[in-house]
DNA sequence: CGGCAATTCAAACCGCGGTTCGATTCAAAT
DNA sequence: ATTTGAATCGAACCGCGGTTTGAATTGCCG
């Protein structure tokens, strides 16, 4: 899903075959950059840090990269593709009533979070930092993901499901919040697992909208 | 509430009266501090946009303080001050059921939100970039808080107020990640006041929890 | 083996921004 | 007036860290 380097140096600019690439050396380093942003944030976090954890120097960064907001908006953009990824799976669900649909979307998303962890902290935290141009990119398919929460909602109130007095915008804010809120306190280990995280939560959510969370099970293919 | 200067210069060493010095000037910078830490963060917030705003040069903003981070400190931990606070107040009303109690609560820390926009979002992001002692400070009055919220789930649950199959570690984080969430996305204005709002959040909460939502009115003083 | 390209090194550059410090201003007190 | 100290200025300091650049490597292909 990363996101490729896209333009870089003389990567087969009008000449080689574009085989024998940088395979996944990028990946890696979009790793580390993870890391290292996750754990002292995007400004404070050091070219030199991201560079030492996949064996480089910091100037060698820059074979990769053109500057340090590159590796930002390959998180956080990457991100978000995963999200938008979820909102495409969750369509097929159509059909399904919507309190089976949302909570299968929970599901799915705190299976983003538990496959990247650190990646959505980092996307909510440091968002505003990408330039104008490539913050647009990411609030369109931000846009696009809430939308189509709200939209199940606003499915589920009309159907009954919900109940009637919730406002749509508050309670996918909300959702959001929680969603994204456990990636900065959830350690997966001891007591419990991420499916288990998930199933409370989904739990949590559907009940506060007023639905019954026992009427729909677990919806993953 | 915003802590005081603590040890300045010659504030008053040994000598004159220790009146007539520095009134809210100090409250000014703090808030000053707080707009341009919620606007860019800390890490890209400069001390010359603080400065800028109340009107000083750079340099002359350190006869208030001793280093960038103490106006980092003084914003975190007069939030977390303002949330015992609460929880202070709220322990008034023990002999209330643990669903009023919470809803008060949820009530009452809006109101914070509402009182200091921009406080509780910079508590969030960036309370790890305290030196650790002053982290500790923050942490320990967060458990606190935490704990006051926790008690009153696990009450509930004891008094069947709650549903028996929630996990009060989980939900409570869940709550604090809506609440502080808010501050992020909800800007009062057209359609919604804060007073709105927090009814709103009173009910998907203490809904997600199992319990009535009208069973319990607003209850601040 | 020789060569070309992909990759990394090593060192310097350089601007930004936190911090320091002595000089200056202003107001109240003497 | 003169003194005194609070408050601010003005300018320099200085280290950190992102970025640049040309010189090594390394490894593949012929």
């Amino acid at each position: 899903m990363a996101v490729a380097p896209e333009r870089r140096r003389p990567i087969g600019e009008g000449g080689r075959p574009p085989g024998t690439l940088r395979p996944e050396r990028w990946n890696e380093i979009v790793d580390a950059a993870g890391d290292v942003f996750d754990e002292k944030g995007y400004a404070a976090a050091r070219i030199e840090d991201i560079a030492a954890r996949v064996g480089l120097l910091k100037g060698s960064l820059y074979y990769y990269i053109d500057s340090k907001e590159d590796l930002l908006f390959a998180i956080v953009d990457g991100n978000h593709s995963r999200g938008i990824a979820v909102v495409e799976q969750g369509a097929a669900l159509e059909s399904a009533d919507p309190p089976t649909r949302l909570g299968a979307f929970v599901d799915r998303w705190i299976g983003i979070l538990s496959a990247n962890p650190g990646y959505a902290a980092i996307a909510e935290r440091d968002l505003r930092r990408l330039d104008p141009e490539r913050q647009a990119i990411v609030m369109d398919k931000r846009a696009r993901i809430h939308r189509f929460v709200r939209d199940i909602v606003e499915d589920g109130i009309a159907r009954g499901c919900f109940d009637a007095g919730i406002d749509p915008g508050i309670v996918t804010n909300n959702l959001f919040d929680v969603l994204n809120g456990i990636s900065q306190w959830f350690h997966p280990a001891r007591p419990l697992t991420y499916e288990q995280l998930a199933e409370h939560v989904r739990r949590f959510v559907l009940r506060g909208l007023g639905a019954d969370p026992d009427a729909s099970g677990t919806a993953l293919p």
